[in-house]
RNA sequence: GGGGGUAUAGCUCAGCUGGAUAGAGCAACGGCCUUCUAAGCCGUGGGUCUCAGGUUCGAAUCCUGAUACUCCCGCCA
């Protein structure tokens, strides 16, 4: 269903190629810089103005002739060098709030329902997950949500990481502790210990590291003895991810999994075919595919390796793999990769190379949705002061203990359980907001004060304000009158701009639909929570008079409606009190 | 050497793709709890949008150049 920002576009654009005699031309509609403003303003005349040598104001004045008017607007017009102002019908506003709280359809869902297949996450099931796989997790979580959301068909895949050779390492490894099975739980009970002991084994003893290059031989030749020790350690592993994921609220469960090693038996194929397609050379003992549009030092071509010269397969040919099976197999007609930005070379090449050699139909969109990395407070790559990464794990028990420490001073009284309850959604979601909060595609400092900050713009702030709302409607309940929820009146300043906040929801959505920025529903949701706490300020609700009470206890329950769905879709659980 | 990214308030970041007086939060200062949760609300101060040019009615946003930081660039993922 079209919302009213989409309605505008189309009608001032229908009038402004009346007026300009150009065909497919924008009105360009954005919410208001000011509300001074209205609600809405058309920036289009202006540049089609330039582009007739026409002065923009007339253009705009005719704009606003040809309009033909609709009833949801009260009132249209030109201002400054030539924009055009709207304000919404006040009527217009209450009807919207008071149907979408009588149909609970808060979102309105594409007209054009795709079939998406979204990869994020994919830890690396050598290690433990740390912060540098946060943002992955999340973002990808929150841009399935929203798809999903919009009526699109998603598909979550989980690339994680299980093949290589440090999979040889870890296994020899484990083998190694047989003989002394209570050190072997007790290192894989932590595993960067594990890994780091493995690791310090192969590089210190000889012997050690030729038989872990013996396993991986062993292992990719299908050893039974191999395999079993390998699924293993894998199925350990991925128990540690499980733990996070649950910890974190991330909608993957085992049905998303396509690790890496799913596509081992294609990694041949894909060779095969690139080379039946005449895209393969081989330079240096390598096996590359060089493209035009890909150029090195002085013009020289790139190359993309897809197999080594001892025959071994890199990540490459598994990506291709990968694409080749969402293309054909899962029958995907658009595929979002949610990885670290410094992947965007190998990205760029490995779309490139599967739509040259039909892995994926042509139309298929191929998007890298790039993320940011992390860096220290100096401005370098993060690092702890020993050179370590910090564990996810750790992070989010600090921020739970934070929490723990914040609900304990603001409401002593509350019983033990219910302040570990609250810490735990306000601790987890503050960590979440942190990031998904800012700039997907820029680089962000990791420090521990801002992620688990929990005043002003974050995640407890919205949360806060959504067991406000709660408390009002539980207040309500409590006082057993009876109060007819459903009409909403138009009312006063405050009123009225929490009502044009909430019809913007949906509109909102379909911006993040399309360029996967989480941020941008943060915002959306920090403003939404900014606009009732401001009504709250201002308006009674409970004291009012019935008729007014009875319209402002809907909207506040529209609004508690809103944010749930909202906080929903980044991820984030919500609290009846806090 | 080639290519990508970033640079906005003391700090952390927005800025809807060229629009109106560049916005938030934190930190600082001041005001508001006998009224639905003060994790809140209101107000004050704080800016050469890295620098230098250019494009035009109009630039933080586009183009050119410079500087700083960062990432990637044939057998790791």
């Amino acid at each position: 269903m079209e919302n009213i920002k989409q309605a505008l576009e189309r009608l001032l654009g229908d009038a402004l190629c009346k007026a300009s005699g150009i065909e497919d031309v924008r009105a360009n509609i954005i919410s208001s810089s000011r509300p001074e403003f209205g609600d809405y303003q058309a920036n289009g005349v202006m540049s089609v103005a330039k582009q007739l040598r026409r002065n923009p104001r007339d253009l705009a004045a005719e704009t606003v002739a040809c309009f033909q008017g609709d009833p949801r607007i009260a009132e249209i017009t030109v201002a400054g060098p030539g924009f055009i102002n709207i304000v919404l019908s006040d009527a217009y506003l209450a009807r919207a709030a008071t149907q979408a709280l009588r149909v609970g359809d808060l979102i309105a869902a594409t007209e054009q329902p795709l079939r998406i297949v979204v990869d994020y996450s994919g830890p690396n099931l050598a290690k433990e997950m740390h912060v540098g796989h946060l943002r992955g997790t999340i973002i990808g979580d929150c841009i399935a949500r929203v798809l999903s959301a919009l009526g699109h068909i998603v598909i979550r895949q989980n690339h994680v990481g299980d093949w290589g050779t440090q999979f040889g390492m870890l296994i020899a490894y484990m083998d190694s502790l047989q003989s002394e099975p209570q050190t072997a739980t007790m290192e894989l009970a932590d595993l960067e210990l594990f890994y780091r002991n493995a690791k310090a084994r192969f590089d210190s003893d000889t012997g050690f590291a030729e038989l872990a290059r013996q396993y991986v031989v062993r292992l990719q030749q299908g050893d039974a003895d191999c395999l079993r020790a390998w699924q293993h350690f894998i199925e350990h592993s991925l128990k540690h991810c499980e733990a996070i994921y649950d910890k974190l609220g991330v909608t993957l469960t085992s049905d998303d999994l396509r690790a890496e090693s799913y596509y081992n038996n294609d990694l041949p194929l894909i060779i095969e075919e690139l080379n039946a397609q005449g895209m393969l050379s081989v330079s240096d003992g390598a096996r590359c595919v060089f493209l035009e549009e890909f150029k090195g030092k002085e013009g020289a071509p790139l190359p993309a390796i897809v197999q080594k010269s001892d025959g071994g397969f890199l990540y490459a040919t598994t990506d291709l793999a990968a694409l080749r099976f969402r293309g054909r197999t899962l029958n995907a007609e658009r595929i979002l990769y949610v990885v670290d930005a410094r992947q965007s070379l190998h990205f760029q090449q490995v779309f490139a190379i599967a739509r040259k050699a039909g892995f994926v139909p042509l139309d298929c969109r191929l998007e890298h949705i790039a993320y940011g990395t992390m860096m220290g407070k100096d401005g370098k790559p993060f690092k702890t002061r020993s050179g370590d990464t910090v564990k996810l794990q750790e992070l989010l028990d600090e921020a739970v203990r934070r929490a723990l420490n914040i609900v304990t001073e603001k409401n002593p009284e509350l019983s033990q359980e219910a302040r570990d309850r609250i810490s735990n959604t306000v601790g987890i979601s503050a960590v979440k907001y942190s990031d998904l909060s800012k700039n997907r595609t820029s680089d962000y400092v990791f420090d521990w004060d801002t992620m688990l900050s929990m005043e002003g713009n974050t995640a407890p702030y919205m949360l806060y304000a959504y067991a406000r709302i709660r408390s009002i409607l539980r207040k309500q309940a409590e006082t057993g009158l009876a109060c007819n929820l459903g009409e909403i009146l138009p009312g006063g300043v405050e009123e009225r701009a929490l009502m044009v906040k909430l019809q913007q929801y949906t509109e909102t959505l379909h911006v993040v639909a399309v360029d996967c920025m989480p941020s941008h529903l943060c915002t959306y949701l920090y403003e939404l929570a900014g606009t009732f706490m401001r009504f709250y300020e201002a308006c009674p609700v409970l004291k009012a008079e019935p008729t007014v009470r009875a319209s402002r206890l809907s909207l506040v329950a529209l609004t508690a409606e809103v944010l749930e769905s909202g906080l929903t879709l980044l991820g984030l659980r919500t609290l009846e009190s806090m």
